[in-house]
DNA sequence: TATGCTTGCTAACGCTCGTTAGCAAGAAAA
DNA sequence: TTTTCTTGCTAACGAGCGTTAGCAAGCATA
């Protein structure tokens, strides 16, 4: 009956205010005082609802993780399709997943080595397991003929990189919705890569 | 006579090490006990080179970014060579410069929210200068005809965004070197945007 | 009514932070 | 020799940090 319930739990809020507020100072400059403040509430008032600082961050970068991985296996789910078909579904699935919540992603590409061990470890661990499976699929693709580059693996990184740099300047309410910017971003960077028929 | 002389100044010597610890913990989370430690003095005494610390995050952002600026005007000095030379002139220039030093580099690219104002205002409008400058490059380009994308600031920005994740992963001790890097990069990212004749 | 969960408060803990004051030794310049 | 610059030390400052203990109000369930 009350107009004002949490929409999400109280704890969900936390890690949604914390996220934003790491992605605008970054993880070490956010102060669990301010991270407070922003929610109306004191800093000790935090501890009933989560065990500690690092806890959100943690849960930032694994759900993060998480969502990538799941987008890579739907794009790749049908593997009977053209690699170029698969890549570019990727593509586009990593580009979704990013503009979803832009600040999640920032913390997830910038401020995970603030993890402490071991937690640090097993996120790297998860992020080269990410990004070799990318490789493997340019590398198919240049086997199947479909691409040509001379190095699949400074492929894979230019490509990857290109993608996570968009949090950086992606606005929800700029001039192109998600899906065009994935459909751009796929097209231009496919277009030097795909061999032409 | 004294082998063990310093090859750069103290201060110089301060600002490389606090560079690389900047790179490996970020600004805030670096402590100047940490990198008293690391140069093998106390503290305290840091301050009689320096001013603050914040002073040490100034002189990396802004002195790299002048380097960036002076690389893009060599690049483009020649003003009767096609677009496509210059453009990949200044994407070489701007590798060489990320390569040369990728420890400030990674500072230049992420720490320099950590300035407070007005540096970081200023800053940003050097930033967006840069940017703006390689967006003209690129709208040049596709005016002439020599370069086809529908959208020249979408082209700029994914163009800087592969270029600058090249610090997370460039090693200098790596099988490609510097030049082969700036080289094979500005290929496979002009591969897709020339026209072909 | 009784129980327990959610939510939040106040007050304080031990610790680390960036920075400063004051002093001193050695080298370089006058 | 005197002066000055460079370099570094010790000790301490005030402030902010993440976190905890203990308590209490309100609500849902039994």
């Amino acid at each position: 009956m009350n107009t004002a319930a949490p929409l999400r739990s109280r704890k969900a809020q936390i890690d949604r205010v914390a996220t934003s507020l790491f992605r605008a100072r970054g993880f070490a400059a956010t102060s669990m005082r301010e991270l407070a403040t922003e929610l109306g509430l004191e800093a000790g008032s935090l501890y009933s609802h989560i065990k500690s600082k690092e806890e959100i961050l943690h849960r930032v970068c694994f759900g993060l993780a998480e969502e990538f991985f799941a987008a890579f296996a739907a794009a790749t789910a049908d593997t009977t399709a053209p690699i170029a078909t698969q890549l570019r579904l990727a593509i586009e699935g990593h580009v979704r997943v990013l503009t979803r919540d832009s600040a999640a992603s920032t913390v997830f590409l910038q401020e995970w080595r603030h993890l402490s061990e071991p937690a640090r470890t097993d996120f790297l661990a998860l992020r080269d397991r990410y990004e070799a499976a990318f490789r493997a699929l340019v590398q198919q693709g240049i086997a199947a003929g479909e691409l040509h580059a001379p190095d699949a693996a400074f492929v894979a990184l230019t490509l990857l990189a290109s993608l996570n740099w968009l949090p950086a300047w992606y606005r929800p309410d700029g001039k192109l919705t998600p899906d065009e910017i994935a459909h751009r971003l796929a097209e231009q960077l496919l277009g030097g890569l795909l061999v032409k028929d």
